[in-house]
DNA sequence: CGGAATTTTGACCAGTTGGAAAAATGTTAG
DNA sequence: CTAACATTTTTCCAACTGGTCAAAATTCCG
């Protein structure tokens, strides 16, 4: 299993109730605060993995404080001085998927060629459901009540870049190197595709049984992906 | 808005503390429960479409009874009289959720044409996708969590029923119909492009944007699944 | 109508939840 | 070492949670 993955991204307010010095700091924008301990860093990412864990699970509603301490191995009042508040944490997780989950797709080249940019795409993606499951769901999570807390990101960020990288589809298309088609509904099927070996991997198992439900599937799925996206499912003579 | 959808399934225990004879009766298994009256069923369906609202939003864990109490119009405790537990109203939902689910995959012929029979399965999922986005939503919901109440489902009806279906597709595989690929990841990716318009339903009108987002995107979402299954992404010369 | 059964309400309860306060215990720079 | 700071624990709280119970209100049916 991967190492935590979700970093510690953004400023990062301190720890409450530090001397009075860094309270008032607190309400006086110009002071840059103190920069964190040792201790601080480690316990925050302690944390957040932990919070990955349940959030990804139950959602931010279904999940509970005590819950993610237990799982961080630490009393709750003890979490609750590193971070504040439960939206505290959960803000802090999106923001840092909302990095990792953009890199894919800003990836893909607009000099490069049509099929080897997708077919890379989708692997990476693919990689992504595999090694970081949790993440995908508690993007799902988000998803399936509303996006209530990052729907301005999704209204911009993810929005200009699916804008840009749908007009360099289009470019491919009048080069006559991709099939005309509707370049956002495919960035839709992909995330779709890729994410669902993720958010519902029960299902996938489930259904394979337990002879081909193994770690096989990815390659398998990736294998499966690629005639798709290639050729779809018309019968060609082979050669 | 499409009707309640969910339809009441399962025989339905009666409410709790009815007379001494029913009492009795529920430790008989021979006795057959006293048939329901108007107003339990009624009763019963209105707090089942309000469960479907909450808890295809926040899950289980994350939905209340007194959020589902009062989107139902009535008061807690009351709502309890018809289901004398959380976990109850969930099972119900989700029974007669199963079943709705299975339907389409059903109706899949083997005495028909590959492309005939995937293009409607396809529309039908797209279908209830735009219908009943919420049963999805909580189906996603369930299976983010693990399926803790629905895998032995999944595990037989589920798989029975595409494993079935799989020999169906490598019949047409094998008869030159249909491309030689993995039916069940075939399967896996029918289900995932379709359900994302009811489980990502934010992130795919965010991206679209206002113009776009409209209730035409699932036109031309069928549209491009049409051409993605058929063909791919291949260029082909237009005739 | 009138009594029996059903339905609804209001008061209540024990356990959980997010969080505050402060005391107790480290840790570290001078 | 010790004062200043950082961390942890203990105690506590009000609001919310799932659920009970008896009494009141309503509906049903002969």
């Amino acid at each position: 299993m991967p190492p935590t993955k979700v970093k510690s991204a953004e400023p990062t307010a301190a720890p409450k109730r530090q001397h009075k010095a860094d309270a008032k700091a607190a309400t006086h924008p110009h002071v840059k605060p103190r920069p964190l301990t040792r201790i601080q860093r480690e316990k925050q990412d302690v944390i957040l993995e932990a919070a990955l864990e349940v959030f990804s699970v139950h959602g931010f509603r279904g999940a509970t404080i005590d819950q993610i301490a237990e799982v961080a191995g630490m009393s709750k009042p003890n979490l609750l001085y590193y971070f504040p508040r439960k939206e505290e944490i959960h803000r802090r997780l999106m923001a840092a998927l909302l990095e990792t989950w953009l890199a894919p797709l800003q990836e893909m080249d607009a000099d490069g060629d049509p099929f080897p940019e997708i077919r890379s795409y989708i692997r990476r993606k693919l990689e992504m459901a595999r090694d970081f499951p949790r993440e995908s769901r508690l993007f799902a999570n988000e998803m399936l009540q509303g996006a209530p807390r990052i729907i301005e990101m999704i209204e911009v960020d993810l929005k200009n870049l699916v804008d840009e990288k749908a007009k360099v589809m289009l470019g491919w298309m009048d080069e006559g190197k991709l099939a005309r088609t509707d370049p956002y509904h495919l960035i839709f099927s992909i995330w779709a595709t890729t994410q669902h070996y993720a958010d519902f991997d029960v299902q996938v198992r489930a259904v394979l049984g337990p002879d081909r439900g193994g770690e096989g599937r990815f390659e398998d799925a990736a294998r499966y992906l690629e005639q798709l996206f290639l050729h779809g499912l018309t019968p060609r003579p082979k050669g």
